[in-house]
DNA sequence: GTCTATATCGGGATAGAC
DNA sequence: GTCTATCCCGATATAGAC
């Protein structure tokens, strides 16, 4: 039992590293079983085959992030709080994880459908975060804003240079610090864009 | 030669097509093959073998987005037309094409040396729109603004909403109208975010 | 629960006729 | 240039001993 839940928990790191470097199809599962440091049939014994496995991966990463930044409770601060926390966390938790949303996208291509209903399960837009901060702006500035919008241009602009952080790497920067302290620095920078576009924001009669 | 000519097109569109959605792992010859309609043998009779085949169709893609979008000229009009130019001319290029950019992120996990490298050669920082708009603002506003994070910013606005298109339709939206619509909008909200940084955007001394 | 050995199969690639 | 037939390897998956 000890040994049994062990192996399982090597399996899921070894797994989640592989899958999310190269993909459902890029993946090889000698790799996985290689970098566990198993035998290659244990992974069916644990997890069936290929597919079952890579779900359990997904699964695990979703609800990681659901618990991680969309509880983020903001109650008794404000909205702008609010912003700065969400987008410290956010790159905290992805910094080092850019494969998570590569992953994502890569099986946005592959299995739409699977990983469409796995978001719609989520309820994304009903987790504490969301509903806070949505209360917490109409009730300071009087005025209803387009939530749906202000999230996508918040996650945009944490998420996109964080999963093409090698390219910007490559093309603006020379050294990996000074990448390091671009993507430090937006943890300050994106909020004052998302802030002021929240407060100059006119309501359309 | 006429017919040759014409083949290797059918090929190379269905390629793009495929390797965009399923990535270089995930792509299968035969599959390319039924969708040009021709036979599987002719793909290695054309381009050798599948590796060669698609960075084919990596420089191809990467040529037409250096040639539709970062050749943009702005010399006669001011920073903000080049602004909106640039980002109504970046969706119309991506909005039918998300798997270019999926594409990218894709084989930014598996491949990274050969993708970076690649970029590194197109040399976007010395491309005339880039140039051209840098200098005007510079000129009207008599301040230097951090034109790398002006890019990143830009470009993750317009880029991930395009890229998890789906996503955001199944969480925000219901119909495909809306998320269309959506994305219409942005070629008028994204360049207000921008127009708004640079102008509010204080040098630090 | 863990191992060795092996079945099975899909997909990239080639030979060779036309 | 285009086709049919086929090779061959690598990767998923299973059988069965320990």
């Amino acid at each position: 039992m000890e040994k049994s839940t062990n192996t399982e928990k090597l399996i899921l790191d070894a797994a989640l590293q592989v899958f999310s470097q190269k993909g459902f199809a890029g993946a090889r599962m000698h790799e996985i079983a290689d970098l566990a440091g198993i035998n290659k049939t244990l992974l069916y014994y644990y997890f069936r085959c290929k597919k079952k496995l890579f779900e359990k991966i997904f699964e695990i990463v979703s609800n990681e992030l659901i618990s991680n930044l969309f509880s983020l409770n903001i109650e008794n601060s404000n909205w702008k709080e609010g912003v700065n926390k969400f987008c410290q966390l956010y790159i905290d938790f992805f910094k080092d994880k850019r494969f998570i949303p590569q992953f994502v996208i890569n099986e946005l291509g592959e299995n739409p459908d699977w990983i469409l209903k796995h978001f719609s399960k989520l309820n994304i837009l009903n987790t504490p975060f969301l509903k806070n901060f949505s209360n917490s702006i109409k009730n300071e500035l009087n005025k209803e804003v387009p939530i749906d919008e202000i999230m996508v241009n918040m996650i945009s602009l944490l998420l996109l240079p964080i999963i093409v952080g090698p390219l910007i790497q490559t093309i603006i920067n020379q050294s990996e610090e000074s990448y390091n302290l671009f993507i430090e620095n937006r943890k300050k920078n994106v909020p004052k864009i998302i802030i002021e576009f929240i407060e100059n924001y006119k309501v359309i009669e």
